[in-house]
DNA sequence: CGCGGTGTTGAAGGCATTCAATTGTTGTGG
DNA sequence: CCACAACAATTGAATGCCTTCAACACCGCG
């Protein structure tokens, strides 16, 4: 095998030498709208970035430094009120965007929910990349009209739904996620990338309560517990109906 | 006075003469990165529209036809469950863009919370417009990204806070928004452009419980009302403490 | 083996909901 | 102008869901 073998997540973390051509989510990313050539353009700015699970990627009103595509691994924005209490305001698989164009400071912290390989770009020259790549910032518009979309959705589920539901609901949510990066491939399980706590945080919950519901859940057959952090699901429109999404 | 005096409130629905040199939000909408040539583009397509409170302005799944920007009133974006359990997930306010570019339908429910005027631009050739005038767009993005960010702070009410502090910011930020609408103007109240219910769908709650939080804080001198839909506050700083951003 | 982190389970209590009744407001027709 | 209906808002009492607090089980690791 030769060196070009190696996939974008086992490379250094400071190798400039970059290969889009070995990239996993180069054709399901932001990036998919880019010529060759406009991505050696990206190839020039792009750095490779690890973290382990619980590590912050960037602070609340730190000033941000770098866009960036997740590669691999789950990555968890999050609010803090004054006193301390939490809620997870968004959660970025792969091939998911990072970052918000057109501010100095991040609004939310961000963290890794588990072990993350991201694929970085410097603020300033993604940014002049951005005008000089209409069709690139266009992608972006609509991945963050996207990202708008899930906000509202997962709102309702915030406003209206109750505890059962709403664990249902997030199940449902990283089964399909998992199926897309899993890109048609059947594990006959599911990874929950998260701990309870991530969840009860973006659930507007207690540990308590999302582990009671798994056991509920669990006892109703709708889902298997593997270990703890794999479950199966024997019937995605059983979960579907109990997230609140049935007739 | 002469006919250039009526504003655009007064104006007729099918005018196809409008003016933006009388718009009352000319310099704060979205419009306000136009020169006055690219003004006159958007003259000729424009459409003012009038709604009553309560009207539906456009169903879920239905076909976008037009983008518009709020002239006047408050609009009420809505999300329902198959059940009727329904969500406010968002609220327009002037000069506030309505619509999202390049989805052909609407994912929310949208619903005028008080009589409302619109400034209309039919779908196609607004996103024409938008292709054309790279700045009209940027500027739409940032739109965008601004509502991503009013959405997760709303995430954290939803999730994180409690009825006495959901009532107090959602006041908190009405009177803010007031305060921008009024352009300075010191009213000695602040008006409630929507019903309890409104509230409880955009909170999260009961009816009941928003009255109950109502008069709460009216006893605690947090708030006084003058009738049901006005309201006077006489210290901002306090409310914003209730509202959990107090240190 | 013991330790910290993570997850589960139990019991008690509180906050928001639910259901029900009353009051207040608005607009329409007699 | 008043009566009345329809709707909006408030208030009360009882229930229930989720939280809180506490204890225990599980697992990987030094």
């Amino acid at each position: 095998m030769s060196k070009y073998e190696k996939t974008l997540a086992e490379s250094e973390t400071n190798d400039s030498r970059v290969h889009c051509d070995h990239c996993k989510i180069r054709h399901s990313s932001i990036c998919k709208v880019l010529s060759d050539e406009e991505l050696n353009h990206l190839n020039q700015i792009v750095q490779t970035k690890k973290f382990k699970a619980g590590d912050v990627i960037l602070s609340e009103e730190q000033p941000i430094e770098f866009f960036a595509n997740i590669a691999s691994g789950v990555v968890k924005m999050t609010k803090i009120l004054p006193d301390g209490r939490q809620q997870i305001v968004g959660l970025l698989f792969p091939p998911d965007f990072l970052g918000q164009a057109y501010k100095n400071y991040s609004s939310v912290f961000i963290e890794a929910a588990t072990d993350v390989e991201l694929c970085c770009f410097p603020h300033v020259k993604f940014e002049e990349m951005l005008e000089k790549f209409p069709h690139l910032k266009h992608k972006l518009f609509e991945a963050t009209l996207n990202e708008l979309d899930a906000a509202r959705e997962w709102m309702v589920l915030l406003g209206r739904k109750n505890a059962e539901e709403k664990v249902a609901d997030l199940l449902f949510m990283i089964a399909k996620r998992s199926a897309l990066i899993g890109c048609g491939t059947i594990k006959g399980f599911v990874e929950l990338p998260m701990t309870r706590s991530d969840m009860a945080d973006y659930l507007g919950l207690t540990v308590e309560t999302v582990s009671r519901q798994f056991t509920s859940l669990k006892s109703k057959k709708i889902i298997t517990l593997i270990d703890n952090n794999h479950i199966d699901i024997p019937d995605l429109e059983t979960l579907s109906e109990t997230a609140g999404y049935g007739y």
